[in-house]
DNA sequence: GTTCAAAGGTCTACTATTGGACCATTGGGC
DNA sequence: GCCCAATGGTCCAATAGTAGACCTTTGAAC
């Protein structure tokens, strides 16, 4: 009849340390940066300062962060991250659902993007980043990517639709940290992404979504081709 | 920075008494209809059955709800609802993301919906849902267009997105519920879905799409007159 | 070099949530 | 008419999470 699906992906410790982990893994927090206070994070993510200092103790055990104290001090995003995460056994229909989902949101994210009337601080956001992730070498690649895809989310000031492209964003990150990533792949990304982000600038909302789309269709066939 | 968006949006008890009432709202269960075991909801909710149990009683002294024991007991959904919701402070912002979030995920939805090779199945509750939203009278119009909506999203079968499409919807029933419904938008819609449904059947990617924007910028335009 | 505001670190009492055992009721099947 | 399996109803001990007060450290400003 209907599934429920459950009212917590788990306890308030866990659901912490992934939000926490997400920005760092898109690239939003590099190196040096330094998260909000303990007391003011605490209250933006709703839950006690207690459960925020666990999580925040288990990164630092994990090697993503630092606390200083003192004032002037606070927890910081290392330069050294950990490499992540041990192969998990792979689910097709994970993919294909995870897929779906990214591919309805992003496509949908570039096409309004392209209808807005951006202003300037947007414009440069877009080109920023997008600079960045071309630029960017093998070691950071991911990172800046998914920076770009993010940011195209951000400029069509929908906090709702960028909050469901970072969380679509990191369920895919979970299955690219599993292939290899290869030169060739990344010269087609970047045009594609020049694509994209010139479609958006020149607002024209049906450019941005096929070539989103085209470009989305990419990572899929590479995505099934490696894990299947 | 990055917005941290709260880890829990509301204690156990309230989540999960939002969690039960989505599938009532959303028409997927009707009058008379029994829940699942309060063992089984429980365990599917990821919540122990104490907290289960308190929203229940909630549902049931608000009159969504009775529950009866004994074998072939159970909780079932009682025929005459509670009218809905007070009139809640009007955010255009707020309005204006559930639309774009909608958008973006119930054109994605019909679109895919319309590239798979549909089993006979799936088509048919399409189809039947279909004539069921069409056949509503005012009083039924909302519960079972939400259905349809709902229904498009299911025949992906993809979980992840059915489930967003059935969260994006409920937040614009919030909406919704604040306008009056009149015959000839109703009839308007109907045209629409049909139109939809019938290029999701004949496997047009395009049309699918395109109608179900059209459809869904009437409703926003709609929304946007009544509460701006 | 003293001060002090802002940060992380610690503690405690309270509340929410869990998990599991056990009780009470019901109606269909024999 | 009795049995019994499936269902809701009750209770309790243990754990997780909250709210808030208080302690400690730090470095810039004076």
């Amino acid at each position: 009849m209907f599934s429920f699906r459950p009212v917590r992906a788990g306890n308030a410790f866990e659901e912490t340390v992934e939000r926490l982990l997400q920005p760092i893994r898109l690239g939003i927090v590099g190196a040096g940066d330094r998260l909000p206070p303990e007391r003011e994070l605490a209250e933006q993510l709703g839950i006690s300062r207690a459960t925020l200092r666990s999580a925040i103790q288990a990164l630092a055990d994990a090697g993503y962060v630092e606390s200083r104290r003192g004032r002037y001090g606070g927890t910081f995003v290392n330069s050294t991250l950990p490499s992540a995460s041990t192969t998990v056994a792979f689910d097709g229909a994970e993919l294909q659902d995870a897929l779906n989902l990214r591919h309805a949101l992003e496509t949908g994210a570039a096409e309004l993007a392209a209808t807005r009337d951006l202003p300037q601080a947007a414009r440069e956001h877009l080109t920023d980043t997008l600079g960045r992730a071309s630029a960017a070498d093998l070691a950071d690649y991911r990172r800046r990517d998914s920076r770009l895809h993010l940011a195209i989310a951000e400029v069509t000031d929908s906090a709702s639709l960028t909050a469901a492209v970072a969380d679509a964003r990191t369920r895919i990150n979970h299955f690219l940290d599993q292939i290899p990533l290869l030169e060739p792949n990344l010269e087609h990304s970047n045009a594609k992404h020049e694509e994209v982000v010139e479609a958006i600038l020149s607002a024209d909302p049906v450019a941005a979504r096929t070539t989103m789309a085209e470009h989305l269709d990419g990572t899929a066939s590479l995505l099934r081709a490696f894990l299947s």
